[in-house]
DNA sequence: CGAAAGCTTGATTCTACTCAAATCAGGTGG
DNA sequence: CCACCTGATTTGAGTAGAATCAAGCTTTCG
């Protein structure tokens, strides 16, 4: 079980759940486009951003805050693609209308840029468009990743994964990763019951696998941490 | 639990396991672009088409066969995201490595196009950048969806999706549709083990949603079939 | 015909789900 | 400041679905 757990780190470990967003490699033009806008009014926890199959002529960044990117099953049965944090992007996987709904998980706040803005600076520049399929490619890349996850692993190291890609990508207060999502949007992100996430919770407490001193804050624990992500290096 | 089946038909039935390919609305110009490539010489059962991490210089479309399109993890399990047939396209999905391996399921021939030539046609005809970028978005649904698929539903609900993918686009032969694949093979696609997809198959058999007089060929029954993902337009 | 590969079926085990209850945390109003 | 309410989380008990282990069976092919 344990092994198992560590078995599993180099195989699914590099940032699975990413859902929306390009980050640090994303290049400087896009950046600098969406700098200088001014940021929309805040939106309320679970507001909507913008719903799947309505109609896509705005890209965003998100400024503050988390969204959930999901669609909802005709069962009712809701799957969150990912969570999108500040920095992300949202609209370069989307061409007429929005595969997808983006709602707020805490307030959120964004910059926007309309599509017609984008289309028109990319046609000055064509050696831009290399770099919008990059983006989208690399959402293709993560969601294959993810289906691996949820078809592969149990719940625990299902738990692990995401809580290994939220702390790679979030910046920590003091020392801790903060979730901002309840347990059952995580459920909803890697396949499982809330409850299930919860018993997992407690499993990795009990394992020492992470340090948690209030449901929403941890803190990876050494050989459980970022640092064995990078274990390819040694091996090497 | 028929019940369940029935339900499912809207939601999740829309060719979900479609992996690697454009097929029917495929712009005119990227079929010309390969139309008057001479094949290649064909690949045996087994036989490696591209390896994950190699330089993908080269975009095929499938003439004859299928191709399997997978990655191994470390424990060794595979994922196989997609299967590949006559028409599809490989390589849009793929900047300079390939991300995937692909090998035959059967026996193959295809024919390829290099990048480089790709590139060239693009840049003199810059709006040919959004039906590139289509093909990708339309292949990171098609994995969402396949996420929903192996999230939300139970094996026989899952083996039916997958078969009715199947029978939509494979044209069938004497009424029946072709498996050429394994039950390991469909199930390292739909996240269940062989024996599971045995037992499934018995069980819709059971249940009459399908007819299979060899364990490689069927044929979805009545109300089990693609007219059920059409039932949208009665409601409409 | 025999061997090998693929498929089906059976028995058992285990994981994660459901249903249910208890606990905890945050916010409100008295 | 505290009691109370609400929503989120945790934990427990029981169960169902699918995985695993293990035979048989069928089909294909040399």
């Amino acid at each position: 079980m344990t092994l198992a757990l560590i078995d599993t780190d180099s195989a699914l470990s590099r940032s699975n759940t990413r859902a929306c967003h390009a980050e640090a490699s994303t290049p400087e033009w896009l950046r600098s486009l969406f700098r200088d806008r001014d940021p929309l009014r805040p939106i309320p926890p679970d507001g909507i951003v913008f719903l799947d199959g309505d109609p896509a002529d705005q890209l965003f960044q998100i400024v503050s805050g988390t969204i959930r990117c999901c669609t909802i099953s005709e069962e009712g049965r809701r799957q969150i693609f990912g969570f999108a944090r500040p920095g992300d992007f949202l609209g370069f996987s989307d061409l007429d209308t929005w595969h997808f709904t983006a709602e707020a998980v805490d307030t959120v706040t964004l910059r926007s840029v309309s599509r017609s803005t984008l289309e028109a600076v990319i046609s000055n520049e064509p050696c831009l468009h290399k770099d919008i399929r990059r983006i989208i490619v690399d959402e293709l890349v993560r969601r294959e990743q993810q289906l691996m996850v949820i078809s592969f692993l149990q719940s625990d190291e299902r738990l692990l994964c995401f809580l290994r890609d939220q702390a790679a990508r979030t910046r920590p207060v003091d020392g801790f990763t903060l979730l901002p999502m309840t347990r059952q949007e995580i459920g909803d992100h890697m396949g499982m019951s809330l409850e299930t996430v919860s018993r997992s919770f407690t499993s990795l407490k009990r394992k020492r696998a992470i340090v948690m001193p209030a449901a929403n804050r941890f803190r990876l624990s050494g050989a459980f941490g970022v640092e064995a992500i990078t274990s390819d290096h040694i091996a090497a």
